[in-house]
Order: C-alpha cells, then sequence, then structure tokens
DNA sequence: CAGGGAGGTTAGCGGTCGTTAACCTGGAGG
DNA sequence: CCTCCAGGTTAACGACCGCTAACCTCCCTG
C-alpha cells in the first residue's frame, strides 16, 4: 500500500499531514501555514504540489472513499465459497482495520464532506453509495428477513459503530488493538443479528 | 420542555438556528451575518444577546450534555422496581429520543467539541464522562462478565451506533420515526449482548 | 408625558486567511 | 560550463469575518 520505497512523497506527506490536521481542527480551523509547518516548509510551498487548499481535501475524501469500495469488491470477489456469512465477517473485519488504522481519515468521513465542490462532492457520495449498496446485498444475504430499507439503516448504523474508533480513549490505553477489533466485530454481527429476527 | 408559552425566546431562536447552521457547514463555516439572517435580524444585532459566537457554541454543547446527563439520571432514580434490564431499556429510549429529535445537536456534539474555551470544554468533557459512566454502570449489572474497560468501549461503540441517525436518509424517508426507534433499540441491546458472552 | 432601557440598525476597524507574484537555488543533463 | 526546472522562499493583496461604535426607535413605566 506504499508508494514504490518505504519514503513518503512530499506530496504524500502533505496529505498524511493535512488530514491529521483536518481531523483534529475542522477544515476551516487550519491554515495552509499550518499545514506546510507540518512538513517543513511554509505556507505558500504547498502551491507547487497542490492547487488549493481544497484541492487537498478533495482528494483525501475521493482516496478515502475509493479505498473502501475498492477493498470491499476485492473481498467479495476472492470470497468464493465461503459463503455470505464468511464475506460479511471479511467486509466487517476490512473497515474495522481501515477505522482503527486511520482513525484521522475515518474522522474526515462523514464529517467534511460538505465542503467539496459539487462534482467532488457527487464523486465521494457516489462510491459511499456503491459501497452501502454492496454491504446491504450481503447483509440480506446472511439476514433474508430484512428488507431492504432495513437493511440500509441497518448498515448505517453499524458504521457508526465501527467508525467510533476515534472516541475509544485518546491513545488505545482500553483493551489492545486486536481485543478492540473483536470487540467491535462481535458487536457489529450482534447488532445485525438484533436487527433481524434473532 | 419549552420555555414558557409555546413561542421560542429570540434567545432560542438564535440557538437552535446556530445549531443548525453549525451542524450543516460547520462552526468556522458559518458567519455571525448567517446566524442573524436566520432569524431575521442582521448581523451584530446577535450581540445583545450572546457575547459573541463562541459563547454560542458554548452554550449549546452545554447544553446538550447536561440535557443528557440529567435525562439519564431522572430515568435512573424513576426505575426503582424495573430492575437493570429496565432501566438500561429506559437509557437507551432516551438517548434514541435525543438522536432523533436533535439531530444538529447530536452532531455538533461530538464534532465541534475543540472549538471551546478550556473552561468550557473541560465542563462539556465532565458531563460527557458522567453520562458514559452511568451507561457502564448499568450496562455492567445487565452483562456482569463484561469488564469495565470493555463496557467502556461498548458503550462508546453504541453511542456511535444510536447517533447515526444523521445518516440515515436526510429526510426520514425510510421507515417512520417509530420503526426506526425500535430498529435502533433492538441492534443496541445485541450489540451490547453480544459485547458480553452472549 | 418625560425618559430610559431593550433591541435593533449601518459603518467600519483589525486581523486572518487563501492565493499570487516575484525571486532564489541546487542539482541534473546536454 | 551553461541552462533550466523543480521546489522552495518572502512580500503583499484582496476578501472575509468577528466584533465594536455610534446611532436610532419603540414601548414600558413613574
Amino acid at each position: 500500500m506504499a508508494t514504490r520505497t518505504d519514503a513518503l512523497t512530499r506530496r504524500e506527506q502533505i496529505l498524511k499531514e493535512a488530514a491529521r490536521l483536518f481531523a483534529e481542527r475542522g477544515f476551516h480551523g487550519v491554515g495552509v501555514d499550518e499545514i506546510g509547518a507540518a512538513v517543513g516548509i511554509s505556507g505558500p510551498g504547498l502551491y507547487r504540489h497542490f492547487p488549493g487548499k481544497d484541492a487537498m481535501l478533495a482528494e483525501l475524501l475521493v482516496g478515502i472513499s475509493g479505498q473502501l469500495l475498492n477493498g470491499a469488491r476485492r473481498r467479495v470477489q476472492e470470497s468464493d465459497g465461503g459463503g455470505p456469512e464468511a464475506l460479511l465477517d471479511s467486509l466487517i473485519e476490512g473497515h474495522i482495520d481501515f477505522a482503527l488504522d486511520d482513525r484521522p481519515l475515518i474522522t474526515l468521513h462523514d464529517r467534511e464532506l460538505d465542503r467539496l465542490r459539487d462534482s467532488d462532492r457527487k464523486l465521494v457520495r457516489q462510491l459511499q453509495r456503491q459501497y452501502v449498496e454492496l454491504w446491504v446485498e450481503v447483509v440480506r444475504e446472511v439476514y433474508p428477513d430484512l428488507t431492504e430499507p432495513t437493511a440500509r439503516s441497518a448498515v448505517h448504523s453499524v458504521f457508526g459503530l465501527l467508525n467510533s474508533t476515534p472516541h475509544l480513549g485518546r491513545a488505545g490505553v482500553l483493551p489492545g488493538r486486536g481485543a478492540t477489533a473483536e470487540l467491535l466485530h462481535r458487536m457489529a454481527r450482534g447488532a445485525f443479528g438484533s436487527a433481524a429476527g434473532v
């Protein structure tokens, strides 16, 4: 998942620090000078890499949505034989990995969407919708009693549950990463099960 | 829950509209002129009611946290006899009512906390912590196998689930309010149950 | 009926922020 | 060795925004 070598491109450095700062203080709460300072250059030097501040946010949000969707599609394709239960577990696992490893991005994901230009926002929304629909299909295979609207609501709610990781202790004080992942996984399955008749 | 009559005070109007705007575009993304326009006065007229823009956000966030905590405490006191299961159901119900009826406030609640002055932020955090601890105690009575850190993580996660309502269809297209509340309630209970051994 | 405060108004100041302009510099390539 | 460009720098502009100042006008009260 890294670029080519282990070192980050200046461009990737900028995106990473911008994501962190946007998540911490909000898009409007961070100045370009701060972003520049975070990567060791100052202020307008950023404009050698991005056409503007908006473009950084757009690239981050489109990247997040695309990454989630692509990961889910890959899991669907690699799941021949395991059955829908195993596939749902795989989707949950993938989402949890993302939520635990890229907390700032998860935060941005549903917080700063409205700051995008119309075209970018529509693209992100489309990617998000496809991701949701993919989940809805799998969930309804596992729990056939769920109607489609109910399944969709349930999926959104489980996303809320899984995306709660930024609120779990600023430093991962509580249990270790593995235990947290397991807990979230069990709770997600339990929530889906209770959404259906079970 | 209204003031004295049915009509809102100018001050309450302002708070309500400010909450909506802050939730939609973020604290820094809304200007005082817009807030004023939303209540029919323009710009600096707001300063007859609040010492500054920050004060509006502070009052909103402190109000939210206090309202949640007080509601929960009331439910605890009124629950003599029902047993912990009924009490947990009552807490869940109260939180769902709040999440469904005051979506903008729920959004603000965990999004703009960092924009507060230190003292206000500490107050809000303290109220939030008390609210969480109250839940943790009740949850551990219902599911004694849960360790305290696990129960706390589970509570945060269930909050994430319940607070997902802003993402469920901008207009309540899907099921009706009652059905949504029921669904969220079942999912929350299922999530707690699966967090414990069940 | 005088007067005064509550609750508006508009004009404008001061600071911040995104962006552009103009300039500099080290290192790769012919 | 000259050139040139990628990737910086600082200065500065223009817009916007929070807030204050100064002023106006009802309406309530003694």
